[in-house]
DNA sequence: GCCGTTTTCGGCCCGACTGTTTTCAGTCG
């Protein structure tokens, strides 16, 4: 239940942007850092894994990076009292339409004051207007829907032959699950012809800036797209910088500062030397190298602890596509009589499927038939049809040496009802080889319930999986609240695995998700949720989210071989 | 205002681009 006092992590956020455009406003020299401080700050609490409000009732605001003794105070009160009179005391006499204007790019909290006291006063409602559109639009691009943009666009800039080297970066390259605007670098002899040819881009709807080394255009949707350019001697560093993060650029800097040198896009340089002697870099790893790191893999860095482990030689070694041996959730065609969707790929076509890709091992994971139009005899009756249909295809792929895929299991994956029971009667249970839970429906019970939920539905023993654990959809539904701790914990004493969506709408679990749960010990499984064949694909966007998760190959059950996994379901 | 493998005090990333106040402030990534 929502009460005075509720604030969600996003609200926090632009609550602390907020304060910082205020010190901003005051313009005294004294507010310089602590306008940084606050800025740090709200990123921070955008990007917890955990909801503010829970870390406050556990007495952990401190534990937040970049949140200190003052901060925590204000948020304390603003916790008990739905206001703090410190951050009002700071935003005192702005108006709120000058947070609104500041959405908009280009615009600060400065020139927003200025438009709002000077300006004119038709044009500040145009722009007010395209604030709220900006609001309403205002989507992240799916990861492949951005990666096919940059391919496409790459395939164009490569036209121009004094290209030579080429790559998309920023959250792309660094696999985040949504991405916001799409980075390309490009090494070029003739950086100029390069700009011009990007900024002629034929979909380009404006070109927003166009300078020495870099420019940026709009596609239409909004969509923004960043290029830099430079010689091809010094792309190493090029490389380095336009993948970000920030926060991992800003970290390693600080830590560059302290050996006395100096980092930028261009190379790095001695603080000290006035000689501007810039030593120059052609390969990403000896940038690392000459800070004294190993090399750090782009979905590593958001400075998290990777600078760290990388200068102690901790780093993980990161799982990849070619450590996969299965695929747990498959949806076929055969026909189960289910309340959800069916699959539209026949389970031979599937098995033809994972021989392509290799797989030793596959998961029938149709959704349970409905409890709504069939009675408990029935439901058993199906799965009994559907266990049939599974040994036999088990016995035709029995002896084709050739084949990669040895044996197909007989799963399901189950709904859980709001009070965490499952619509599938024990008879039918008894079918499975195992099974898989998630929530298809109740997504807004209150974190307790739904912990419960889960933890009810996962103890039954034929249940190994937790399937699209927060049932995010990305950009359009929140996942649902769950204690993670007691949900992890419960995992990990009852040998329970929480899955990987690998379709790229969830990614779910989420990857901040995933490294807790692998600190932790939890296992995790890889499901691409296919409802056709093709749908199998997706397996590289899950892969994606592990490594952003630190998973090395023993953190994942899939990776096993076939009697390894038979083990587990013994 | 935050933070610590040189510091509990004294630091705090770095450069590009725009527009205009032609030397810099504002904004951005």
């Amino acid at each position: 239940m929502k009460r005075r006092g509720d604030f969600t992590n996003l609200q926090i956020a632009e609550l602390l942007r907020d304060v910082a455009a205020g010190y901003q406003l005051k313009g005294e020299d004294k507010y310089k850092f602590r306008i940084i401080a606050y800025d740090r700050a709200a990123d921070a609490v955008e990007h917890a894994t955990s909801e503010l409000k829970d870390l406050w009732d556990d007495g952990k605001l401190e534990e937040v990076p970049g949140i200190g003794p003052s901060i925590s105070e204000h948020l304390d009160e603003l916790f008990k009292n739905g206001r703090s009179r410190h951050f009002e005391e700071v935003v005192r006499g702005i108006p709120p339409d000058a947070f609104k204007l500041m959405q908009l790019p280009g615009i600060g909290i400065k020139t927003a004051m200025k438009m709002l006291k000077e300006g004119d006063k038709k044009e500040v409602a145009e722009k007010l207007k395209e604030v709220k559109s900006l609001q309403e639009k205002n989507k992240r691009l799916l990861l492949p829907f951005a990666a096919q943009i940059a391919a496409d666009i790459i395939n164009y800039l490569r036209e121009d032959k004094s290209v030579s080297r080429i790559d998309p970066l920023g959250s792309l390259r660094r696999q985040a699950s949504t991405i916001g605007d799409i980075d390309i670098a490009v090494a070029s002899s003739n950086p100029q012809s390069v700009l011009e040819r990007f900024v002629e881009y034929p979909k380009s709807q404006k070109s927003i800036e166009k300078g020495e080394h870099t420019a940026s255009i709009l596609l239409p949707g909004d969509i923004r797209v960043d290029l830099m350019v430079q010689p091809e001697g010094s792309y190493g560093a090029l490389l380095q910088h336009f993948t970000g993060s920030k926060h991992h650029n800003i970290a390693l800097r600080e830590l560059a500062l302290k050996k006395g040198l100096s980092l930028s896009e261009y190379g790095i340089r001695e603080v000290k030397a006035k000689s501007e002697k810039l030593k120059v870099f052609t390969s990403e790893n000896d940038f690392y190298k000459f800070l004294g790191l190993d090399y750090i893999e782009p979905e590593l860095r958001e400075d998290t602890g990777e600078i760290e482990a990388a200068q102690n030689h901790k780093l993980p070694d990161l799982i990849t596509l070619e450590d996969v041996k299965a695929d747990l959730q498959i949806h076929s065609s055969f026909d189960i009589e289910t309340s959800h969707d069916l699959g539209e790929s026949s389970m031979e076509e599937v098995v033809k499927k994972g021989n392509e890709l290799a797989y030793e091992y596959l998961a029938f994971t149709e959704h349970n038939p409905s409890q709504a139009k069939h009675t408990e005899l029935q439901i058993t009756d199906i799965l009994k049809r559907k266990r049939e249909k599974v040994e036999q295809i088990n016995y035709s792929i029995k002896n084709r040496h050739k084949d990669s895929v040895k044996k197909v299991f007989n799963s399901l994956e189950i709904d859980m009802k709001p009070d965490g029971t499952v619509p599938v009667p024990e008879s039918g249970m008894k079918t499975l080889d195992f099974a898989l839970v998630s929530i298809h429906s109740s997504f807004h019970l209150d974190r307790n319930s739904q912990t419960k939920r889960v933890l009810s539905a996962l103890s039954h023993p034929k249940v190994k999986i937790f399937a699209h654990p927060t049932g995010r959809l990305l950009e359009k539904r929140e996942g649902a609240e769950l204690n993670w701790p007691e949900i992890f914990d419960f995992c990990l004493k009852n040998n329970k695995w929480v899955e990987i969506n690998c379709d790229p709408m969830r990614l779910d679990l989420p990857d901040t998700l995933v490294r807790e749960a692998i600190k932790l010990g939890v296992k995790l499984t890889f499901g691409t949720d296919a409802h056709h064949k093709d749908g199998m694909n997706n397996m590289i966007w899950g892969i994606s989210v592990a490594r952003r998760g630190w998973c090395q190959k023993n953190d994942i059950i899939n990776t096993l071989n076939l009697s390894e996994f038979e083990k587990l379901l013994e």
